[in-house]
DNA sequence: CATAGACATGACAGCGCAGTCATACGGGCA
DNA sequence: TGCCCGTATGACTGCGCTGTCATGTCTATG
């Protein structure tokens, strides 16, 4: 129909008929050929493949699509932010992806989206995906806490228990919880007494994961818990909670939910008087990019993006393609704290408030360890 | 094929005849209310949507591509990292093409991909998509200069030159170059004699564009250019970079074509004593969420990505709706430069060395104007 | 030498939709 | 009254591919 003109016409892509003629061969080989199916002579491949380069034939996906009743594609949901972490996991599941011969659809979900995971969901379906990858989801106002997948497309969970009712789903965590945990007491053993903590936005369940590490590295010793700051993630939450934190003079150590929080944090409370790591030492999470450059070099986890991915996608394209078999097992990703120069021991308790330096060397060089740059603590 | 089972079957997802069958109405009817189509009667309509709903029926996509010829779907090609710039226009470039309707195909060019762009473009005309939007491309080796769409696709080029050989292409400017003149011609005001450059790779059109903007400024006043500095995006880069500059005691400022080396920049510099922005004025590009709040506040030029991905997909979505129709006009992007801490007025000429103040201010605490947050000079 | 099996290929149907055309109805206008 | 046009709907076809099955050829084996 789109194309009324008769056989003559020299543009229009070409289809496998055409191509099939061109080798005579019938049009079925030519689709043998191009699905890896066997039983096609070496002969014959070889001429198919002649023929449609002189074509330069492509398949009709769309075409394929309904023919197979499969898509070959799978869809992600992701927050629509640039922030580093779900961009990273984004770029991690694509690499993954095109590893494993799928296309890639992609939908975000505005935070304070009133659909929210379940509308992205709900649009990838309507477009037409084998499985669905959703990254770091936030729980807004707990609404999304059922989100329940009519089809019976397999879907995986990155950074995040599984709120959704669906007939198959994976869970691939980064083990936010147990890297926070380390962080932690990374702090601890640096002789803090106790550790703050800077949360992020507590809808978003990679925040809770970090605040749950906290905590239970702090249980694990019986020691209690200060209150928690919570955040947005930015700086600018960062530099709020450090004025108020700056305040307590007890405070030794914050460990922030992520690195923007932290160097905001560690502004704020530079400006406070309390200099970091020799008052205060402060970790952060994700490993951006600047942490190393910053003033002073950022203590952080980073977290294993690539890795999750890659093997959260092999779950989820096994699944796929093996409808009724067991889902493979998971390995938990391994941990890695960079540990640069904003943690440093508590400075002396016998006399409250500042320690007993009084060298005037500014906050720029702190003494602690010198800043690491590509050295032996920060593999890269 | 796929579904042998007979008619009884209670599962498989129901096409447009159940809910033809269900409303009364011919299929052809149910695809007239899906599309939106005239001569519909209101009655009609109603009923169909509700059979629709009833039956939990969503149209098939490949079979709606397969029968109109059109995919409704755009691809991205990105560069495959989370850096903050690429990052905030895929976020924006998403954004964008929800509201026009059409769904989103991802793929990346890692660096180094010996396929590149091309190959990119590839897999996604494989895919089948009715645009395609090229994000920030780079042009290894100079090999992808002549890169051709062989199908009749509209492309859009974001951040870069077309070098695409293609019946359709649209620009996308964002303005880098006079951006990049902007902030040069900052510090020129501030007083200083001239302005180095700490250039992103020239594989990057972006980091071309930056340099050329920053020549054109210092070409209009006939200032001479001091040697380029390139570094590769990263605070590391920077870092080397700082070191190199920190030798050259009459380099009193100087423009990084982002913030991350900006700011490694920054430290290079702060730990050879060359003090920012006492001695050196430093102004990044890019303005990433932690710029105000690294020491000193990083004065930095924010790039209208959401602007500039909103008005190309217009344009791109028109071109795919209106082949034959003239390209919708293009606005040039706001400029927007962020004056924050890092920059100042070079240090007195007259002794050469260390300028006349002698205060033990630390770094932290710059004497330039003091920090902004969500201040007036830092809009969010 | 007959025959089962592995291999290689083709004929045919149909996936679920949108395009084209035919048809039927109702009112305004000559 | 008859005609035409705008409206509303349906029958039919085919988009380009893959699944199923039939068919044909060749080799190994009893």
């Amino acid at each position: 129909m789109a194309q009324g003109s008769g056989r003559g016409g020299s543009s229009a892509a070409p289809r496998s008929v055409d191509v099939a003629r061109l080798a005579g061969v019938s049009q079925k080989t030519v689709s043998r050929v191009f699905n890896d199916e066997p039983y096609v002579s070496a002969e014959v491949r070889r001429r198919v493949l002649e023929a449609a380069g002189q074509l330069g034939y492509r398949l009709n996906n769309a075409a394929r699509a309904l023919a197979s009743g499969r898509t070959r594609s799978i869809g992600v949901v992701t927050l629509g932010t640039a922030l580093y972490g779900p961009a990273s996991l984004l770029m991690g599941v694509e690499r993954a992806v095109r590893d494993t011969g799928y296309a890639l659809r992609v939908v975000n979900t505005m935070e304070g989206d009133p659909a929210g995971v379940a509308g992205a969901v709900d649009s990838l379906l309507d477009q037409g995906v084998d499985g669905i990858v959703i990254s770091e989801p936030i729980d807004e106002d707990g609404h999304d806490k059922d989100v329940s997948i009519g089809l019976d497309v397999p879907v995986l969970v990155v950074g995040a228990p599984p709120p959704f009712t669906a007939p198959r789903v994976l869970v691939a965590g980064v083990g936010a919880d147990l890297m926070a945990r380390t962080a932690t007491e990374h702090l601890l053993d640096l002789g803090h007494l106790t550790v703050h903590h800077l949360a992020g936005p507590q809808r978003w369940y990679a925040a809770r994961d970090r605040r749950e590490g906290w905590r239970s590295a702090l249980a694990a010793q019986g020691i209690d818990r200060p209150p928690v700051v919570e955040g947005d993630w930015s700086a600018a939450s960062g530099y709020a909670a450090g004025r108020e934190l700056a305040a307590d003079a007890d405070m030794t150590a914050v460990f922030a939910a992520n690195d923007d929080m932290a160097i905001g944090l560690i502004r704020a409370l530079t400006e406070a008087g309390r200099r970091v790591p020799h008052d205060v030492s402060v970790v952060g999470f994700d490993d951006i990019p600047v942490a190393a450059y910053v003033t002073p070099p950022l203590t952080t986890v980073r977290q294993p993006f690539d890795a999750v991915a890659q093997q959260g996608l092999k779950r989820l394209v096994h699944c796929i393609e093996n409808p009724q078999a067991d889902p493979l097992p998971t390995s938990d990703p391994p941990v890695d704290l960079v540990v640069r120069a904003s943690t440093a021991p508590p400075p002396p308790r016998t006399t409250p408030g500042h320690g007993r330096r009084t060298d005037s060397r500014p906050y720029g060089d702190p003494q602690g360890p010198p800043p690491l740059i590509g050295g032996a603590s920060d593999p890269h």
